[in-house]
RNA sequence: GGGCGGAUAGCUCAGCCGGGAGAGCGUCGGCCUUACAAGCCGAAGGUCACAGGUUCGAUCCCUGUUCCGCCUACCA
């Protein structure tokens, strides 16, 4: 492409959209399963189908992005598998409401209409999520995108849930489970959220039989009494050593109910008298197994009281606990009411209550999966990064319990088990049997419930890849690299991954597992609906444009802290696009193609620095981005871009460029130019892919996308040259010393002035003299005059850098009080410093024990100092002399 | 109840292996200098939460305390 001049200000808004369709036209996105080239594999953490692009999301698919783009640089076949979640409960909830809206509901519908709606719902509205990553610039293998409903991934679960079943880790079975009476179906435990409530204790006295007494038990939640099948004390309890009544008469209902005495009851809580709710309370259903009582449900999967519950029955369970509380006051046995806090259970889809509640439910056994997935992070065969999540990965799975997989939705994978109706028996199978295995009998109904949504999740980095099927794309691409998540669902899905691809495919499901923070608000914290303090990742682009924003996610993500976004951040770094467009700008307005470096010793020091500048930014940067540190990468970048090339090198390279040397040093800068540009955009394509493909298209001498150029090669621009970098900061210093009087002398800056330096070295002495006109340049001077420490000129402001001290001659502007303030500031500086470094010259201990490069190093910049304070103060003394004798 | 993380400049945060405290924003002063005022130049600002300990030396390692945040758990 032609080098046209840059527009003035960089526009994101065209540019994003003409580049994202290009690369995808293009097909610069798609996985090459067949090449031969190293394999680099990431799958996406699939979306909710409902999902709307948050900052969460933003932030995960902008970190996997970095790294797959920059893998891609580093010449890898990346796949990068895209895809969505069926995401059962929450999709169901979603067109739950559109049909209440309507009207209707999905009973009026029937389950076969009901789940064509969800299908149309999702042909619709499921792509959203999608088309707002592409967005923020997400560079997936879109053809390939998948679905956990979709026909492959579906067999794929039919297939792990039979295999399961047949080798005895799935069972079917009545137990106490989770139940969210508002969406009508069980819940794992993950599921349910635990908030702390402000409740009361209730005592509540049930009578001995006989008469007299009775034994006080003690409950958060009274209605559940109504359900009590006995009353449970410690063996050990004194209180109820020698009772003789062996039952209690269940108040309100005026059951007869045994005594019975477990271990499990903590003599020290309330009275030590513990009613037993086996339908209703996950220890009470326990200890009923222990003891053999029978169960009863009194609260109906709706959230009201059934008909077990007598004159109660009807009623809404928190209803009923008034009720209840108030026919025992007024019947004399609430003996107390005591404030308590404590937590109660809330589904983490739509926040009602959870119900414990007794009902027959599939289960997968965790025990055996989580013993390989315990031992592959173990064994460091999956590294999980940070590494403090380890520790909670551990924790969850050596502590794990059975998973409940069935829910009662209708939308997600049916299980497919069949029972019969001649024998009763189950099938579990692939496909529907036409008739019973057992008898024979054509009745069969497959059970209605679903699957976990998550029991699909588990599969997702193989099945995607086309499993059970031995295909060319798990071949090449599994295990994949690493897995990009926020810890939120470190056991819903990581270490359900972990189980299932150990299991399935004898291997892990990534050589590692990146954990990133959550992001926040400004407050810090955690952004939702209902506290208004969303800020939608689509807005601030539609502001700022996706480069500012995605660099500011990348210079936030900080290994082990959370992200407080806010706006002005992602405008301190739309700033930085800028920046990077100005100076592409500029570049360009010099750079006419591309010319090759010349041999390194025939170049110019300003040169020569920025490519050993360059060359660090890049060993940095790679160093960075190989262990996820993502933000170190973010500030190399800003710091070389910024500070390096814009503030220093492009301005010490605009004389030769503006024609001012001869032709030979512009030749020679038009081709260092080039290479720091073209490099530079290539580190910055990860973070910021849309500008800098704009800029490479305007750059002469590029070819194709910059998603094809080659991640430079460490010292391919120029090696480590230590020496460049020396030299050039003895000239920095020098120029910066003599701005500094400037600014503090308050001089103005349209005012050319003269230096007199006096190098310290010989060497210092040939690199000034060389360099005259660079220091005259950016210090705005008109002459310099190099000379021997002999000469002080009066009246002059005076710095003192490593290299040189240097003198500004002031004549009549000269304001000695503020020159003896300057200097007495920056004597002030060194005192402190040097009384430091003496204090550990002088003891004996650090001498005789720290290591010898150490005192080496102190010594150095104790003589240093001694130097810079011997000349200060003369200075000062100086000035105070002429002060005085004007 | 158990566990984890945080406390560093006015704000938000970096600081890997212990050896002279950094950035961005904000503030103050000066500049429309021919890429950029979304900019340039200069400056100010910190007992690195507190108390001990280890060490020649601690923002960094150890112990304890305080204050925040989070995760986890079946004490009714």
């Amino acid at each position: 492409m032609s080098s046209d001049t840059l527009e003035k200000g960089y526009e994101p808004r065209e540019v994003e959209r003409r580049w994202y369709e290009f690369w995808e036209a293009n097909g610069l996105f798609a996985a090459r399963e067949h090449d031969s080239g190293r394999g680099y594999a990431i799958v996406i953490p699939p979306p909710n189908v409902t999902g709307v692009l948050h900052m969460g999301h933003a932030l995960n698919n902008t970190l996997q992005d970095i790294l797959c783009r920059y893998r891609r640089l580093r010449g890898d076949d990346v796949l990068w598998m895209p895809g969505t979640d069926h995401a059962g409960i929450a999709t169901q909830n979603v067109v739950e409401r559109k049909l209440a809206q309507e009207g209707t509901d999905r009973h009026a519908l029937g389950r076969e209409r009901f789940v064509a709606e969800v299908w149309a719902w999702r042909a619709k509205f499921g792509g959203a999520i999608i088309h707002q990553l592409k967005r923020l610039g997400a560079s997936c293998d879109w053809a390939r995108e998948r679905f956990t409903m979709d026909e492959g991934l579906s067999r794929a679960v039919r297939k792990v849930f039979v295999d399961l079943h047949q080798q005895g880790l799935i069972y079917r079975g009545l137990y106490i489970i989770n139940w969210c009476p508002r969406c009508r179906t069980a819940l794992a435990d993950l599921e349910v959220e635990h908030e702390e409530i402000d409740g009361n204790l209730y005592h509540i006295r049930y009578p001995f039989p006989q008469g007299g007494g009775g034994i006080t038990v003690a409950t958060t939640r009274p209605e559940t009494m109504l359900g009590d099948t006995a009353v449970a004390v410690n063996p050990e309890d004194e209180r109820y050593r020698g009772l003789a009544a062996a039952s209690v008469i269940l108040p309100l209902m005026n059951r007869e109910i045994p005594i019975i005495r477990d271990g499990y009851v903590d003599m020290s809580f309330g009275t030590g008298g513990l009613k037993v709710t086996p339908a209703h309370d996950p220890n009470d259903f326990e200890i009923a197994r222990r003891h053999d009582l029978p169960s009863l449900k009194v609260i109906d999967d709706d959230g009201r009281m059934s008909a077990a519950a007598g004159r109660f029955a009807g009623l809404d369970r928190f209803e009923c606990r008034k009720r209840v509380v108030r026919e025992l006051t007024a019947a004399g046995l609430l003996e107390r009411t005591v404030p308590h806090r404590h937590g109660v259970g809330h589904c983490y889809r739509c926040k009602e209550a959870v119900e414990p509640n007794l009902s027959r439910q599939w289960f997968v056994r965790t025990k055996p999966l989580a013993e390989k997935a315990i031992a592959a992070v173990k064994e460091g065969r999956t590294r999980i990064i940070p590494e403090t999540w380890a520790a909670t990965y551990f924790d969850w799975l050596e502590n794990i319990r059975d998973w409940c997989i069935s829910r009662q939705i209708w939308w997600g994978h049916q299980i497919p088990a069949w029972t019969c109706a001649g024998c009763g028996e189950v099938a579990v199978a692939m496909e529907a049997p036409g008739v019973c295995p057992q008898c024979g009998d054509r009745r069969l109904t497959q059970e209605e419930d679903v699957l976990d949504t998550w029991f699909s999740s588990a599969l997702w980095p193989f099945s995607t890849m086309g499993w059970p099927e031995a295909t060319a794309l798990l071949k090449k691409f599994y295990p994949t690299a690493v897995l990009v998540t926020g810890f939120d669902i470190l056991f819903f899905w990581v270490a359900r991954m972990m189980m299932m691809g150990l299991h399935f495919m004898q291997a892990v499901p990534f050589r590692d597992v990146y954990v990133h923070a959550l992001v926040r608000d400004e407050e810090g914290q955690k952004m939702s609906k209902s506290k208004g303090n969303v800020i939608d990742p689509l807005e601030i682009i539609d502001r700022h444009g996706t480069d500012a924003f995605r660099f500011t996610l990348a210079a936030f993500a900080a290994q082990g802290r959370d992200v407080k976004m806010s706006e002005k951040r992602v405008e301190g770094y739309r700033h930085f696009v800028n920046k990077i467009w100005n100076a592409a700008r500029f570049a360009l307005m010099h750079v006419d193609r591309r010319r090759d470096l010349p041999p390194l010793a025939e170049l110019d020091l300003a040169d020569r620095w920025i490519l050993a500048r360059l060359n660090r930014a890049t060993a940095e940067t790679a160093r960075a981005l190989d262990a996820y540190r993502f933000n170190d990468a973010a500030a190399t970048l800003y710091a070389f871009v910024w500070h390096e090339v814009c503030d220093w090198y492009l301005e010490a390279v605009k004389p030769a460029l503006h024609g001012k040397r001869d032709d030979a040093a512009k030749e020679r800068s038009l081709a260092v130019l080039w290479r720091v540009l073209h490099d530079t955009l290539i580190l910055l394509h990860p973070f910021i892919p849309f500008v800098t493909e704009e800029i490479w298209h305007k750059l002469p001498g590029t070819e194709g996308s910059i998603m094809r150029a080659a991640f430079p090669a460490e010292g391919a621009a120029a090696p480590h040259d230590p020496a460049a970098e020396e030299e050039m900061g003895v000239l920095i210093e020098v120029i910066s010393g003599i701005r500094n009087i400037r600014g503090e002398m308050g001089i103005p800056p349209g005012m050319a002035l003269e230096a007199v330096v006096h190098p310290m070295t010989p060497g210092a002495r040939g690199l000034i003299e060389t360099h005259r006109d660079l220091i005259a340049n950016l210090a705005r001077l008109r002459e310099i005059r190099i000379t021997d420490a002999g000469e002080r000129p009066k009246a002059s402001a005076t710095c003192v850098t490593p290299g040189a001290t240097v003198f500004v001659p002031l004549g009549a502007i000269i304001d000695f009080a503020r020159e003896r303030e300057r200097l007495e500031k920056e004597l002030g500086k060194i005192d402190k410093e040097l009384a430091a470094v003496t204090k550990k010259l002088q003891n004996q201990d650090f001498l005789a024990k720290a290591a010898a490069a150490v005192v080496a190093k102190v010594r150095e910049q104790h003589q240093g100092l001694l130097e810079k304070h011997g000349k200060l103060s003369a200075n000062l003394d100086r000035i105070k002399e002429y002060d005085s004798a004007s």
